[in-house]
DNA sequence: AAGAATTTGTTGTGCGGGTGGACAGAACGA
DNA sequence: TCGTTCTGTCCACCCGCACAACAAATTCTT
């Protein structure tokens, strides 16, 4: 019975209910990296001797490995139970954070480790091809010390732009000006190869990530406010991603702000991110217009917030206000240089949440900062190349890709 | 495999799979009020002599009958199909939809057939046990003629405000002047029941009745955006109910919509529904305060729109459009007196939509009005109650009240 | 009008998969 | 050292769905 999937109507078979116990036992392994068959059974409410079989078929599938208990959690008597780990030459994903200035690529395994990692400056302006073939460079980068045993399950991709859910076009990224960009389909070309890929918005993918291991572990309503250069959210609602018809849902960033403000770029007057973007907070501490991309080294670079910053955190308190009363999130996530803004005028931002939000939604909200630091998005990727694995196992990996490292050298 | 329910990761046994399939069937059957065998087997992707064996249970419980097929849909060859439908003396529930000047109630069977309803006008500024004491006996009204046959699954209510998700508490009902009453437990206590209480939001349970058998219908997105006295939205994404943490999503009356606006009774000045509110148009269109809780009676007593009106449509259609940027839905439902202003300024607030929200939500999404009249809350308030039987329908039967008449009456 | 074709209901059998009990193994505590 | 406690493994068992064969009820074809 299910959980992660949302099936429309469908019925039950046993053949569904084995892949999806597979699927989620495999979850929860990739949840902590480690597990012992006792957590299992009692995490999943299923019998000894069912988890059993699940983690024998996990195994001959060369996903997990039988594993020593961890030492330090032994708590009473009994027999230790034995650990379930992922397994070293497991499947893994390459996941890719798109910048507008810079593009990191990583080998991720199961469990959230990052097995390699690359980066390159993306130039300014870049047609998508060549963007492609920069990505492909990297890829081929990161999968040199691939085991030959360890099977490619897709390769995701974090854009900072709206992606059309359906085909995982890249409709729009303002930053990049690209306008309905098949990205995915240049960088399969750029490498030679065909593996699933999915695309899906840098902030969606923030949230997805702080969900799965971040800050967001167990909370099911969260909200991840990821300032880039331009401002955009993506939203954990009840444990599952809200995406919307296309796919474009958490388009923050132009909520209306104040009508009689400063035109935007999208054709209104005083979006919210004409005041907290990029560009106006460059504008207000005076930096270069050639430095909005690195905002948040810049920003770093203060020790004392300005008052300019201060009136900016008091917008951005202002602008979270509205989303909070619209989703009753549990949790705000503060991600790109908001993460750095935070460290300036944080109690402002606080401030100006709490003075114009509803007090029932204001009551369970927390702010805070990403547990993964700048990482989410990619690691928020590499999440959702993961997931048919989750939906199933045996399937996912029937479609894998054995010995990439052969195939992209050949 | 599981649809409905979000279990967090838990395994599913096969008795969970029983359940499960006898819910979905339920629920398919729910939506038409008849289906035959043979559509169900296509639409649950099982086997003929499952869904035989499923439908066999349902009709022992006394929920479904055998009926003739339907005449006309004849279409080929072949045995035609035996059909499925909602038995006449089969469970049934008590909608309750609490309006600020009226209640109505009414006693909902499966398949969302209106058995029976009754209303009464709620006094201005009462307090929550005397509303209590008049639903109570308007819901003594709707039972009278129950047969005794006719189980009793539960009391669903629709609320104007914020209710509590975990236990129903009404937080806030700004225009019943109520903060923190436990109206469930009032109702319950003066009718001398014990059976289960489920209360929402009238907004969300609009959506959730236009999604199940309103305009929605298949639309998997969808906001209902609605105009009591104050502004709220109902949120159905992905085919699921956006809650939000506490249960208080969906409040966008109190979207920030002009800073320099006029002050709004939550504290703040320039909230959408400072602008769009019952209030606001009141005073527009010259009408008197005490007539403002019907003011969709009174706006549809207009046959031309006075340039104010116009205005008030342009604003409502900027306010949606920060919405539709928020949440990307394929509709919008304008329920309550948008309703009514639709019929005069529907132009008006499509171009206001159109004229501020971002190309790629605003080119899937669609404006329309409720497909269920003023019905909606009242059939969201008899879904929500009917809830359990889709999830476990023999134990939601099993706690159902029997012969309730006379339990009234003794 | 009668037989063929088509679709569905019914029945019995088989299989997959989770359950539960019995037993053995491995640690902890007295 | 021995009892306790918890876990892994193996077994028979039950439950629920699938599948195939047959019967029933229409429509289509000749």
């Amino acid at each position: 019975m299910g959980a992660q999937q949302r099936r429309s109507g469908l019925g039950t078979n046993q053949e569904a209910v084995r892949r999806h116990n597979l699927g989620t036992l495999l979850r929860h392994v990739h949840g902590t990296g480690q597990m012992s068959r006792a957590e299992l059974t009692s995490l999943m409410g299923l019998n000894r001797s069912t988890i059993a079989g699940l983690v024998a078929e996990l195994e001959s599938l060369g996903i997990s490995e039988r594993a020593t208990p961890a030492g330090g959690a032994r708590q009473g008597a009994g027999r230790p139970s034995a650990g379930v780990a992922i397994a070293a030459d497991g499947p893994c994903v390459i996941a890719v954070d798109l910048g507008v200035d810079r593009a990191v690529v990583a080998r991720v395994g199961l469990g959230g480790r990052v097995l390699q990692r690359a980066q390159a400056p993306v130039p300014v302006g870049g047609e998508a091809w060549q963007v492609g073939a920069s990505v492909a460079a990297l890829i081929r980068e990161v999968v040199e010390d691939a085991p030959a045993a360890s099977p490619l399950v897709g390769i995701g991709i974090s854009v900072p732009g709206m992606v059309r859910r359906s085909d995982g076009l890249i409709r729009l990224a303002p930053n990049l000006e690209w306008h309905d960009v098949s990205f995915g389909g240049i960088v399969l070309a750029a490498l030679g190869l065909d593996v699933p890929v999915s695309l899906a918005n840098d902030a969606d993918l923030g949230a997805l990530a702080e969900h799965t291991r971040g800050v967001g572990v167990g909370v099911d309503d969260l909200i991840y406010v990821s300032g880039q250069v331009g401002v955009g959210a993506g939203v954990i609602m009840g444990g599952h991603r809200l995406e919307g018809a296309g796919g474009y849902a958490g388009e923050v960033g132009h909520l209306r702000f104040d009508p009689g403000g400063r035109p935007c770029h999208c054709g209104n007057r005083g979006c919210w991110e004409t005041e907290v973007g990029a560009h106006a907070i460059a504008e207000a501490i005076h930096c270069p217009p050639d430095k909005v991309a690195q905002l948040d080294e810049v920003l770093d670079g203060f020790d004392s917030p300005s008052p300019e910053l201060c009136r900016t955190g008091t917008a951005i308190g202002h602008g979270l206000a509205s989303i909070v009363n619209m989703f009753n999130p549990r949790l705000v996530v503060l991600g790109g240089y908001f993460r750095s803004l935070h460290q300036l005028v944080g109690p402002d931002i606080q401030a100006g949440l709490s003075d114009r939000a509803l007090p029932a939604p204001l009551e369970s909200v927390r702010l805070t900062l990403p547990g993964l630091g700048s990482d989410s998005a990619l690691l928020g990727a590499a999440e959702i190349a993961l997931e048919p694995l989750f939906v199933d196992p045996v399937a996912a990996l029937g479609a894998a890709l054995v010995d990439v490292r052969a195939r992209l050298a050949g």
